[in-house]
DNA sequence: GACCTGCTGCGGCATG
């Protein structure tokens, strides 16, 4: 059921009526005079429903109320043994945040609160296990420790749960944690005779459907949805164009020599860039997407500099994930205490979660790829009424010139920015892609985790507490039989097999199950810690390599690297005037949808100037525009350049990858990039031949096509799942875009040959048609 | 040409 419409204050009065009488009196306490629209749904839903519920709302729109006023008020004056209300969050801040939002509340309602995180106070937790009662806030990896260290204490906290919160439901979605989680509530709900009512808290998503199923996926219909109202985004907004000087070497890479870093740095976009933030935001709270955690660096460094040299303090600050976990929270407080204006340059940790007040604008440093990121970084901003949200995009385009690569002179990052905006305009939102590439490691991950819990257990056992409707519904019983052989060979030794049928863990399994990091489905790798004297910095990783004297931008600020403890992987470091930023390894590019690369064709077929394009963003607009009618690619899908042969395809990351597997598969060197494929060092007969082929494929080749794919081991625990199991599950997933390959390439040859009848004509027509 | 996230149990000690 959707319900959106604005609700009555009759209606809104009526609401509040329901609620326990200890949870008004607090209500009033708070001041407000009104429940919001979507705290009115959240009760109604709660209260007069045994369905489960998803809130979806902008942030600070009152979700956290609008689930916990009706939840605190269905389990107060509860008294049978077991937890009443279980709330997960994907950040212990953001749990740190609850917490003091609930405290005074399950005060009155005399309903214990606990924060169960690895940095909260275990006293809590004692009791809570010694009495098991009221509400416990927790991440995902805590459940699974509970559920495989202390089984018995999980099952005695679980039994009885009423409610199952899951906070920024959006976040679990794609991505291991999301299929681990998944797996956890499955698991939780066998402990109680009823399972728990869910409901799930999410920012603005594109497919309430799509949430549904991953927060009950026996009975997603029965899920109630309920969105506040969507008002009209009041947006200013500007995409800022800058041209990367082609005479200039890059900014520095590698190493320099140590006196070489004390000149102040080439000029570059990214320099004109911080002029412009400089000037522009200094005096108020805003937020700085950087896209990566070297430009915010960079950027960071560049700003500090210029406040130095202007002899004013400075306002500007980074945040990413490797900045210790001090750094990070003193900004964050100083951005929510709004006493001194300040800037944060950030990666997209500030994208979600705590609470850091409300900010005056926005910026992002190239155009983005996610419409559901983009939403959810301008939901940072204009957030009182009446304030319009502020975004500004500032793109880098290279300087072109004859030689220029083609992908230069099509000014894609402009016209992706432009893209992206009409898109937002559109109100279209990314759905998540299903199923996740780490279906085989999550599987793996919970049978050994199962096997841990019950210490030991039947085959069959095991797969009726994982299967079924859920993460792992797509895992018929052979594959899962395949990934237990797999499991049980020798050189994995993971688990072992009783002779009366249990299964077990063997030597390996219990050296993974003991490890501290098996608790979580994601990879983490091993780094050098900076330290300050006694202040932690941060890290970076191992593979940077690092000698006494070294200089290293961090932080935002210049260092240098004093002590190496090789043992301890700590870098003691002290203040300095020079630095070299470092690397941080890079896994993947961010994956854009089908959509946003139709809509940049249809960007490039448009002939309007949008309003809210500087004039250097205009020009660069104009100048893709020309080189795409020049190159015929109003009608033309494929160019042959003579060197490299281009296939424009229009379409997301994915379909690019896999297209570009296909061709591999005949020996062809294909790129995936933002339009299409680019097959370099191919002869346009060479590329003809592999489209032949491949418009020839039909559905039942998928198999051995997928026998023959590259690269299927990608997550945590894949080295232990056989490969024909991981080769299996990768067909699955690409099923679905395997029937687009052979149309797409009848329709590049059929391009082909125009194009070849097109050069037949201009008989002396160059070869090389770079532009 | 990406980003983010999390983490036990126990013994021993100091402290209120």
């Amino acid at each position: 059921m959707n319900s959106s419409a604005s609700v009555s204050s009759a209606r809104a009065a009526g609401a509040y009526d329901r609620l326990d009488p200890r949870v008004r009196f607090w209500i009033r306490e708070q001041g407000w005079d009104r429940l919001r629209d979507i705290q009115v749904q959240g009760i109604e839903a709660v209260l007069e429903s045994e369905a489960d519920v998803l809130v979806a709302a902008a942030t600070a729109a009152g979700k956290t109320e609008a689930a916990f006023l009706p939840v605190l008020t269905h389990v107060a004056g509860r008294d049978d043994s077991g937890l009443a209300v279980l709330y997960i969050s994907p950040l212990k801040a953001l749990i740190n945040d609850q917490f003091r939002r609930l405290e005074q509340l399950c005060e009155l309602l005399e309903l214990p609160l606990v924060r169960w995180h690895g940095d909260a106070p275990r006293g809590p937790k004692t009791k809570l296990v010694a009495k098991p009662r009221g509400v416990a806030l927790i991440t995902p990896e805590s459940i699974e420790a509970l559920l495989i260290r202390r089984p018995a204490d999980a099952r005695r906290l679980f039994c009885a749960l009423d409610f199952v919160i899951v906070d920024e439901v959006h976040a679990f979605m794609t991505g291991p944690r999301g299929l681990h989680l998944a797996s956890l509530l499955k698991r939780i709900d066998a402990f109680a005779p009823r399972p728990a009512r869910r409901i799930g808290l999410s920012a603005t998503i594109g497919d309430l459907g799509a949430a549904a199923v991953w927060l009950r996926p026996s009975e997603p219909a029965r899920v109630r949805l309920l969105q506040s109202d969507v008002t009209g985004l009041d947006l200013q907004l500007q995409i800022r164009g800058y041209l990367e000087p082609k005479a200039v070497a890059p900014v520095q890479q590698t190493e320099p020599a140590e006196d070489a870093v004390l000149q102040r740095e080439p000029a570059c976009a990214l320099e004109a860039i911080a002029e412009h933030l400089f000037a522009n935001l200094r005096g108020s709270n805003n937020l700085v997407f950087g896209g990566s955690r070297r430009t915010v660096e960079a950027l960071a460094d560049q700003l500090r500099r210029r406040a130095e040299e202007a002899e004013v303090p400075n306002e500007f600050f980074p945040h990413h994930g490797n900045l210790s976990k001090e750094l990070r929270e003193e900004l964050e407080t100083r951005l929510k205490d709004g006493l001194l204006p300040t800037t944060a340059v950030c990666t997209s940790t500030l994208e979600l979660g705590v609470d850091i007040g409300s900010v005056q604008s926005v910026a992002q440093i190239g155009a983005p790829r996610s419409l559901a990121s983009l939403r959810q970084r301008l939901g940072r901003t204009g957030r009182r009424l009446g304030m319009p949200a502020v975004l500004r995009i500032y793109v880098r385009e290279g300087a072109c010139d004859e030689r220029s690569d083609l992908m230069d002179a099509l000014r894609v990052d402009t016209v992706r920015a432009v893209a992206a905006i009409r898109l937002l305009a559109a109100r279209f939102v990314e759905p998540p892609a299903f199923p996740d590439p780490a279906l085989a490691t999550a599987l793996l991950h919970q049978v050994l985790s199962v096997l841990t819990e019950r210490g030991g257990a039947r085959a069959d056992a095991v797969y009726q507490a994982l299967g079924g409707p859920g993460p792992f519904a797509s895992v018929t019983p052979s594959d899962f039989a395949e990934l237990l052989r797999g499991a049980a060979r020798a050189e994995s030794g993971l688990i072992e097999q009783a002779p009366d049928g249990t299964l077990m863990l063997g030597a390996g399994g219990e050296r993974l199950v003991q490890a501290r990091d098996f608790y979580a489905l994601f990879e983490s790798a091993d780094e050098w810690r900076l330290i300050a004297g006694t202040r932690p910095l941060g890290t970076i990783p191992l593979s940077n390599a690092i000698v006494p004297g070294k200089l290293v931008v961090f932080a935002g600020r210049r260092w240098l690297v004093e002590e190496i403890d090789e043992q301890a992987r700590v870098l003691q470091v002290s203040a300095h005037h020079g630095g070299v930023i470092p690397k941080f390894d890079r896994l993947s590019v961010e994956a854009a949808h089908d959509r946003l690369a139709a809509e940049m064709r249809l960007v490039y077929a448009a002939d309007d100037v949008p309003p809210y394009l500087d004039r250097q963003a205009a020009a660069f607009l104009a100048e893709g525009r020309a080189a795409h009618r020049r190159l015929g690619l109003q009608t033309a899908t494929s160019l042959d350049t003579g060197r490299d042969v281009h296939l424009f395809l229009w379409r997301g990351d994915a379909l690019c990858h896999v297209f570009a597997a296909a061709l591999a598969l005949f020996g062809l060197q294909a790129e995936p990039h933002d339009l299409g494929v680019t097959v370099r060092w191919a002869t346009g007969e060479d590329v003809r031949t592999g489209l032949g082929r491949i418009a020839a494929f039909r559905a039942d080749d998928l198999d051995r096509f997928t026998e023959q794919v590259q690269g299927v081991q990608s997550a945590k625990f894949d080295a232990h799942v056989p490969e024909p199991l991981l080769r299996r599950f990768w067909g699955r997933r690409h099923a679905r875009l395997w029937g687009d390959l052979a149309p797409l390439a009848t329709s590049l040859l059929g391009s082909f040959a125009r194009q070849a009848s097109h050069n037949g004509d201009r008989a002396h027509a160059s070869a090389d048609q770079r532009l």
